[in-house]
DNA sequence: TAAAAAGTATGATATTTGTCATTGTAAAAT
DNA sequence: ATTTTACAATGACAAATATCATACTTTTTA
């Protein structure tokens, strides 16, 4: 439970101004203030395993998680970064299906829980709201969709010039040029889906035809021309 | 337009049964019965294509299609199929965005449009009817997010063996024990994304291995056991 | 019904990607 | 401070997959 002074700070929360939160009025605000749960997780840990039954839907505040499945040979592939503004447990509104995906926070997060009971209710009397969450889920399946082909249908190098375009638009970068989301190689081969490796190799190859620069595990981009020509695989 | 006696079709109509028209009442569908049209489609044309502003939301009420993804190196990819009660174009609903994938007939459709004014205000007062859609869709990610993870993770072998299981599921086979979907070489290579040549070979090497049965087109599974066990790969 | 077109099959070969073994290097724990 | 432990790098090799050329079949079209 929060202290009067937090729970009065849903409606200026970041979350809102990103996610479907924002078609919610005042009273709704407050209602969900008074019983939201705020939790941290620290770098490493899970939000929630696959096969998990989630009870509500939790709102980012802070810190980053990646979503990953883990696949039947034991492989495990990330599938999508969830950040600051991000809404993650949808379904759960709607169903009670256990979730596909685990979410661990590879920065430490600030969380806030919303029970489904009442993010439910507002769901029933709030047709833009739902409308809102229906738009999220179908933009996220527009991208799965794309992921899809780009999986079955580009090679490897491709997938992670890709890859690295992606996270410079959604993370954008520091002072200095990097990337300010950094990975392990292992974390990037299960993002393209490829052995480590082969994604080792695939950072020096990059590295020496000048598309990146290294610095340990950071990366800069060099030439998102070139990269973008790579990823359309042209 | 419809004649008066087609018109109350809705309520009797197949697609209900499956879709998330079921939450529908008597009202809702008698409303929807008047405004919508019906159409045939040929096999091998389109319903839409990738680009295309849907005005609404199509409901299957007999035949097959595939949803097509086309790659920037000029490859085509089926991510899905859409059968008999069927809904496709939910994301119509809330979003003036173009669709991300072409459908076209691989079997004869039958189909109706709804208009998206109509479906809208259906959903706007029929918090069931827009929670199945949510669902519906959330499903719809979570296969995708599955499908992500395979073809990245599992080569061109285990994948094409899912896809048998998933079509013999999806649609099951004839008095002969044939899948009652038919595609040719290059479309199975464009599910499974590979090359038509490595998709012949691959379809030459189980019928060797009496994991599949060929008689032209028409596929017969053989040993559904071992299938799983390649679809794994384990 | 002949000719054209589309689909299927197969070999030879090149390229891509994965696996295993080994070494180096940086970070974390004692 | 040093010993583990995780991560990164590289070589050698094997396996998977793509590409190109060609031939054969079936289906469509004229």
């Amino acid at each position: 439970m929060q202290s009067a002074t937090e729970m009065s700070k849903c409606e200026q929360c970041i979350v809102r101004k990103f996610s479907s939160l924002k078609s919610l009025d005042k009273s709704e605000l407050i209602s969900i203030s008074e019983c939201k749960t705020s939790q941290q997780i620290e770098k490493g840990s899970f939000l929630f395993e696959e096969g998990d039954h989630l009870n509500g839907v939790y709102c980012i505040k802070s810190g980053i998680c990646k979503l990953t499945k883990l696949a039947s040979n034991g492989k495990s592939h990330i599938v999508k970064f969830i950040k600051k503004g991000d809404l993650l447990g949808q379904r759960s509104i709607v169903s009670d299906d256990a979730v596909g995906l685990s979410a661990t926070a590879i920065e430490t997060m600030e969380v806030c829980f919303i029970p489904k009971s009442e993010i439910l209710s507002v769901f029933k009397n709030n047709a833009n709201f739902s409308a809102d969450i229906i738009n999220d889920i179908c933009y996220d399946l527009k991208l799965a969709n794309e992921h899809i082909v780009q999986m079955a249908q580009k090679p490897v190098k491709s997938r992670f010039a890709s890859s690295l375009l992606s996270l410079y638009e959604e993370f954008g970068v520091d002072k200095e040029g990097f990337l300010k989301i950094s990975l392990s190689r292992e974390e990037f081969a299960n993002i393209v889906g490829t052995a480590t490796e082969s994604m080792i190799r695939m950072i020096s190859d990059f590295s020496k035809k000048e598309l990146i620069e290294t610095e340990g595990k950071k990366i800069k981009l060099l030439n998102n021309v070139k990269l973008g020509l790579l990823a359309e695989d042209l």
